[in-house]
DNA sequence: AATTATTTGTCCGTATGTATG
DNA sequence: CCATACATACGGACAAATAAT
């Protein structure tokens, strides 16, 4: 159960990422606030401090809190990201996110290539080879696939990128569960599936990691992810 | 003047960044604190708020506060970076920060090649020209090349890289102030310098980009930022 | 398996400080 | 200089979770 103020934060975050609330749009004051929602001022302050964290607000003395422009919002926040991710009107986000995935996983990917441990490869070569055996088999599959990218990953010892993938992936389970993300993905199945070619595509990623081949690794990666892109860019301009 | 309660963040923080406090340890409970640091305890209790919306710690019922694990921390929260690259033990960091930028930042070009408008042309034309123009000037040089590199950031049109290589800059320029970071730029100069040698990469991007060539625009940021990384490794190295 | 003790969570009202139109 | 609105800090009361008994 979430608090009063988290409520609230939420409830007015959303306004703000939905863009009910514009930037430089001054909110309700903290007493009016407090009578709107029926809460202490207490909490309205909270939820001000939390909003403020987010870098969706900020308070000043006198003349109230105001509403940032999106270049201040904390985008690496798993709120905000999830809320971005669940307005309809931000829909060419999913496409900016797999712009940042575009960067950054042929990157994690190619230092993987060079960093792995033989327990890491090992781990790698089983989670592949789980991938081959389960092409009939889309729930195995989805877990194998699940897992092969993520110690790859791990393999890439690079703390600042794993953690901002691994905050990517979680927003998009999260808001996948609520938005018309699943409709799209059902459609069009922009991820996985477990096809030959999807299998063929994976085995040029392994096989470059193994031979320690980084230039390759960052190319196949890339050409994954770029797929991807493909076809949200299609999906997009299609339903213009 | 900052708060009490960041102050504490602030210390609190520290310690676990530097590993004083270590994954699992407990801190003193909220009256102790309250006790030690001569504080109220509500001052105490926002300050381990603080230190759990940055991943640092989770507290428990009964059982306390708890440190968490280095995968749990937000990292792309400004104070986090900036106490990460202040710490000498983590030096490697700027090393892990220069394989994010060499993920990012050739995306961002490539995709202000394909999606800049007239206008951010115009502005990148003109950053390029004072670069030009100030070869013997490093510090009109440095305006040249800080602005030529954000106008190419913000001709990507993607909010979430823009506001990911700022934060990362940013984070630079703050621990820069105060650590070893900035003997390591005297002796070595990973970073642009007013030489031939660095206008003519910046020409080779300059032009990609007025050639709407994404793909070379990608390839000859990769291959800047690739220098720096270059250098970084061989400090670490040597000096180990 | 039920109870107790401990620790944090939530919310409150109040008081005083501080920036600013 | 005043009125306004937020900022900071305090302490208290009760709720909720859970380790220990």
């Amino acid at each position: 159960m979430k608090s009063r103020s988290e409520q609230l934060v939420d409830e007015l975050g959303r306004k703000i990422v939905t863009g009910e609330f514009v930037q430089g749009d001054i909110l309700p004051k903290v007493e009016d606030l407090s009578e709107i929602h029926q809460v202490s001022r207490t909490v309205v302050r909270e939820a001000l401090k939390g909003l403020s964290t987010l870098g969706l607000v900020k308070s000043n003395q006198r003349s109230g809190t105001v509403v940032l422009p999106r270049s201040e919002w904390r985008w690496w926040n798993i709120d905000v990201l999830t809320w971005v991710l669940e307005d309809e009107k931000n829909r060419d986000f999913l496409l900016h996110l797999t712009e940042v995935r575009l960067g950054l996983e042929p990157t994690a990917v190619a230092l993987a290539a060079t960093r792995a441990t033989d327990e890491d490869r090992m781990k790698i070569k089983d989670a592949f080879t789980r991938m081959e055996q389960s092409l009939g088999d889309p729930k195995a599959w989805a877990v194998a696939d699940y897992d092969f990218h993520n110690v790859l990953l791990s393999a890439s010892y690079n703390d600042l990128i794993i953690n901002t993938i691994k905050t990517l992936q979680k927003a998009l389970i999260i808001s996948r569960e609520k938005t018309l993300l699943a409709a799209i993905e059902d459609k069009d199945s922009p991820y996985d599936s477990p096809t030959t070619e999807a299998l063929e595509r994976h085995r040029a990623i392994y096989e470059a990691v193994m031979n320690r081949d980084e230039v390759l690794a960052h190319q196949k990666t890339s050409e994954l992810i770029l797929r991807v892109k493909r076809i949200l860019e299609k999906i997009y301009t299609r339903d213009l």
